[in-house]
RNA sequence: CGGGGCGUAGCGCAGUCUGGUAGCGCACCUGGUUUGGGACCAGGGGGUCGCAAGUUCGAAUCUUGCCGCCCCGACCA
């Protein structure tokens, strides 16, 4: 992509409106455009990350066998007046009419969306286990809405569901999605430490919030450092194996946010060093509710007997619009953004510094055209600007690796490759560039 | 929803207390000079001062009502 035809509305100045350096930098970098409380625009650089991010989920979810479906945003309210939730929810919910006064919503959730689809469809244990995920938008209507992207009203989510005959077989897909999470979170660059959650009425230890340390983070958390040291999953991970054992090493070390830290078993369970306390950002949330939802909705099945009984079912979220914002917490310093390899919307920031030589703008023309023929993405500074612009310009946006074409490209036939992250640079001969790029 | 703050050009702000018809920096446009860390000179365009009503000869400024946005708290991917 040539920056002379790209959507890329940079602010020199922050805006007054945002408080956090994500926020921050997702307005200044031109990634998003607020259209009113918690409800944004994703411009082109913004939307470039979320479907990175989108489908290094969804690829993760197909991995571990999970069927992608999609669900709408709009729902019924018949199949929440069924669970018991529609009254339960409350002013978090937007409520709608449509024109014949039939009452519908903007899903929050889709718990009793899924349920509804599988119980038309599945009547047999012969069926189960089964797994289902849509990555939708949803709506919740926050008391506050802040910080930007991370606490949104409308908000991309990946949510998925799972469906079981009985309590044992659950915690099998309760595992599943647990490794599955560690994995994704370890594609997308960032350390997300399960933590154990409220569980709510059902009690037990199946609920387990994700969450990745950071110091604008809305959760305090407690947690043993050695669980850090444990995050290195196999990436070719075979799912039906059996995934009790990594679960289990996770579960021995301590780790819980506030709502479940006790003092007592902190210091007594976890050793004076290991010891930690920060803040951290929620990224994922998993959990076993049983037949809450399938009792009230009637979503049996029959089992080997020939008994019907309701499916324990168990739900899996990803809040993807709120990790973009989360992962630049994860990943910047005073001059910008630095995406991770995995998400960046750009591998390589193409600089040309002498843009008004027709030499060199035919040599950058011509880099510019072997990266792309490589499939290297990459954003080429074609504009007429001052060298100080476009550093500055191109360090905010954060992408992770710099191609400086310069005052001796021309004569010497070199580029200078810059690190967004180190700083670093290195000057190379142009007819290097794909093997260097591509060893790193 | 309780507490606090803000709304003036695309962005950041001054002007409001003490009423007299709107200004600064950046950005933008034109011309010229520049070009390795947000260049310089000259000229220029752009504002229903959030909305409405009121007071007044006169309102960005005073009064009342409404709307929007942000921050702290309780709730949450």
């Amino acid at each position: 992509m040539k920056l002379s035809n790209y959507f890329l509305p940079v602010l020199k100045e922050t805006p007054a409106d945002a408080e956090i350096v994500s926020h921050k930098y997702m307005l200044r970098a031109g990634m998003i455009s607020q259209s009113s409380s918690g409800i944004y625009s994703w411009l082109p650089l913004g939307l470039k990350v979320l479907k990175k991010i989108e489908n290094i989920v969804r690829e993760e979810q197909d991995a571990a066998g999970v069927n992608e479906i999609l669900m709408p945003t709009i729902q019924p309210a018949d199949i929440w007046k069924e669970s018991g939730r529609y009254d339960d929810y409350g002013k978090e919910m937007l409520r709608i009419n449509d024109r014949q006064g039939r009452e519908m919503l903007y899903g929050p959730t889709n718990e009793e969306q899924v349920t509804d689809i599988f119980r038309r469809a599945v009547k047999s244990y012969k069926e189960l286990p089964s797994h289902l995920y849509h990555i939708q938008w949803k709506f919740r209507d926050e008391l506050r809405p802040r910080f930007g992207v991370m606490r949104g009203r409308e908000f991309l989510m990946k949510d998925a569901y799972s469906f079981d005959l009985d309590m044992d077989s659950s915690r099998t897909s309760y595992n599943k999605f647990f490794v599955c999470y560690l994995k994704t979170f370890e594609r997308l660059g960032l350390k997300a430490i399960p933590m154990a959650a409220d569980t709510g009425p059902i009690g037990g230890d199946m609920s387990h919030e994700f969450v990745i340390i950071s110091e604008t983070g809305e959760s305090d958390i407690y947690y043993d450092k050695r669980i850090l040291e444990l995050m290195n999953v196999d990436k070719n991970l075979d799912y039906s194996s059996d995934l009790s054992e990594i679960v289990v090493s996770y579960q021995n070390l301590y780790a819980a946010a506030d709502d479940k830290y006790s003092k007592d078993e902190f210091s007594k369970e976890v050793p004076k060093e290991f010891q930690s306390n920060t803040k951290g950002i929620e990224v994922g949330h998993i959990f076993n509710f049983s037949s809450k939802y399938s009792e009230p909705m009637k979503a049996n099945v029959l089992n080997s007997n020939g008994k019907t009984v309701p499916v324990h079912m168990g739900s899996y979220g990803i809040g993807i619009s709120r990790l973009v914002g989360a992962i630049i917490e994860s990943s910047h310093d005073d001059n910008g953004i630095i995406w991770p390899d995995a998400v960046t919307p750009f591998a390589i920031g193409l600089i040309n510094l002498k843009i008004k030589d027709p030499e060199a703008v035919s040599m950058c023309e011509q880099i510019y055209q072997t990266l792309n023929k490589a499939g290297i993405e990459t954003l080429y500074d074609d504009k007429d600007d001052s060298p100080g612009a476009k550093f500055s310009r191109m360090d905010l946006i954060g992408l992770p690796k710099q191609i400086i074409f310069g005052k001796n490209s021309v004569i010497d036939k070199t580029i200078e490759i810059k690190d967004r992250k180190t700083g670093q640079t290195e000057i190379i001969n142009i007819s290097e560039t794909i093997s260097k790029i591509n060893n790193n």
